[in-house]
DNA sequence: TATTTAATATGACAAATATCATATTTTTAA
DNA sequence: TTAAAAATATGATATTTGTCATATTAAATA
C-alpha cells in the first residue's frame, strides 16, 4: 500500500498540516481505490463515514433537483478532499460524487480525521479555510445563476474549465463533458446548450470536434461572460 | 455596557461554547451598536476586522452582480454571527450587510475571536458546523435558481419567510421586504415579481395589503413550490 | 399640508429559453 | 461487424421572462 508520507497530492489539501507521525498512522488506516469513469463514489443521502482524498482524476458533485434533473454543483480534482462538510455536520452527504474520468482516491475514516481536529490546530484551520472558500464560490455561483443569461454562463463556464483544468496538446479542454453535463452546470436545457455551442462555433469563438471543445477567442469569450 | 454572560442571544450562536472567563473578557472588548433600518453594517470588499453578533433585528446579505443589480444571498437574524467567513479566510467580506429593520449588534474584534479558535475546540467546531450549514444551504439555493421557474421560487421564498421569521398578529409576514428586494432574492425582474404576486393574490394564495403579505393557502403554495 | 419622490401595478411587446419533433452522428454492446 | 441505443444537432413552436412605457398609490420631506 502506498505511503501518505510520500504522496505529493497531500501537499495540496488540508492534510499538508499533518505531522510525520500522523502521516504514518494515516497510511495504516486509509484505503486506496481505483474508480472508473462514470462510477459513483457516493450518492446524495448516503452516510459516508470519512473523507476521500483525490489522488488523481476529476469528478462532478451533483444534486438532484425537485424536477428530477441533476445539477452539477462543483467539479473536484486531485489534491482536494470530498465529504468534509458531511463529516463535520455529522449528516448524510448532500451531493453525489461521480467520476468524470478514471480516478485514484484514498478513503480516510472519520475516527482518524476527527482526531486531527482535536490535536492539530493547523489542520482545523486549513479545513475551515477550504470550506470558507467553497462558500464564497457558492455565493458567486448563486449570483451568476440568478442574474446572468445562459449565454453569459456558458461563456464563463468554458473559461472556467480552461483556467481550472487546462487543455490537451490539441488545445481542447482537458475535462470532457457531455452536452448534457455542460447544460447541468450552467443550468439550462441540453438543447439550449447545444444550440449556443453551435452559435459560438459559427462565430469563431470555439471549435467543436465531437466532444472536444477548443477555445479559439478567449478575449471575445471573456467579453461575452461579462 | 451590557454583559455577554447575561446575553441570551449568545446561546444561539457558536459563542455558546465560551467559558465564563472567556465571556467576561469578551464583555470588555466587544462594542455594542444600534443600527437603523436601511443602514449598512459592512460593504462588499471592506475589511471587517472581526465578527458581528446580532442581538436583535434582521439584515440582508447582498452581492453586486456584473450587471449592477444586487442579489440577496441570505437573510440573517438574531443569534447569528456575521463576517466569520471573511475573518477565517483573512479576506475582505464578499457580501454587504444591510439592516432590514432596526438592529442591535455587537462587534467582537478579530484578535479576540482568533484566540478562541486556538484554545476552545468546541467553539471551532461550532463555527465549522455553522459554515457547513451555510454551504449546504447555498448548494440547495443554487440548484433552485438553476432549475426552478420564477413562480416556483417565489412560492418557495414566501414559505421560507413564513417558516423562518414568522408572522405578525395580523398574520402578515414579519419580514417586510420591498418587491424589489423580494425579486432580488428569487432572482428575477421587479416587474415579474410584482406580476406574480398579483397572480397569487387573484388565485387566493396570498393577500396583499401594501407591503404586507398574508399567506392564505399554504398547502397550495407548497404544491406550487414543488 | 402640499409637493416631490419612490414604490407598486399593469399593459404591450420583445427577447430568451424550453419543449417537442425529428434527423444525424457516435457509441455501446450483442 | 452489425444492430440498438445514446448523444448531438437543428427546426418549429410555445412558454417564460424581461423591458419599456405609463398609471396609480404610498411615502418622504420641504
Amino acid at each position: 500500500m502506498s505511503k501518505c508520507e510520500q504522496c505529493i497530492v497531500r501537499e495540496f489539501s488540508s492534510l499538508k498540516a499533518l505531522t510525520k507521525d500522523e502521516l504514518i498512522k494515516l497510511s495504516d488506516c486509509k484505503t486506496s481505490h481505483i474508480i472508473k469513469k462514470g462510477d459513483v463514489i457516493f450518492e446524495e443521502g448516503e452516510n459516508v463515514n470519512g473523507i476521500y482524498c483525490i489522488k488523481d482524476g476529476i469528478c462532478k458533485l451533483t444534486k438532484l433537483s425537485a424536477n428530477g434533473k441533476d445539477h452539477i454543483v462543483k467539479l473536484v480534482t486531485k489534491g482536494e478532499l470530498l465529504g468534509q462538510r458531511s463529516m463535520i455536520s455529522d449528516e448524510p452527504v448532500n451531493l453525489s460524487a461521480v467520476a468524470l474520468e478514471d480516478m485514484q482516491v484514498c478513503f480516510i475514516p472519520k475516527s482518524e480525521v476527527m482526531g486531527y481536529f482535536d490535536k492539530n490546530n493547523q489542520f482545523s484551520m486549513n479545513v475551515m479555510k477550504t470550506i470558507c472558500g467553497d462558500l464564497k464560490e457558492a455565493d458567486d455561483h448563486m449570483v451568476n445563476l440568478a442574474q446572468k443569461t445562459v449565454k453569459e454562463r456558458l461563456a464563463e463556464t468554458l473559461l472556467y474549465l480552461n483556467d481550472t483544468f487546462g487543455k490537451n496538446e490539441d488545445n481542447s479542454l482537458k475535462v470532457q463533458l457531455s452536452r448534457d453535463e455542460l447544460a447541468s452546470i450552467i443550468g439550462t436545457a441540453t438543447e439550449s446548450c447545444i444550440r449556443l455551442l453551435s452559435d459560438f462555433n459559427k462565430l469563431g469563438l470555439i471549435e467543436l470536434n465531437g466532444k472536444k471543445i477548443v477555445l479559439k477567442d478567449i478575449t471575445a469569450l471573456k467579453k461575452l461572460a461579462d
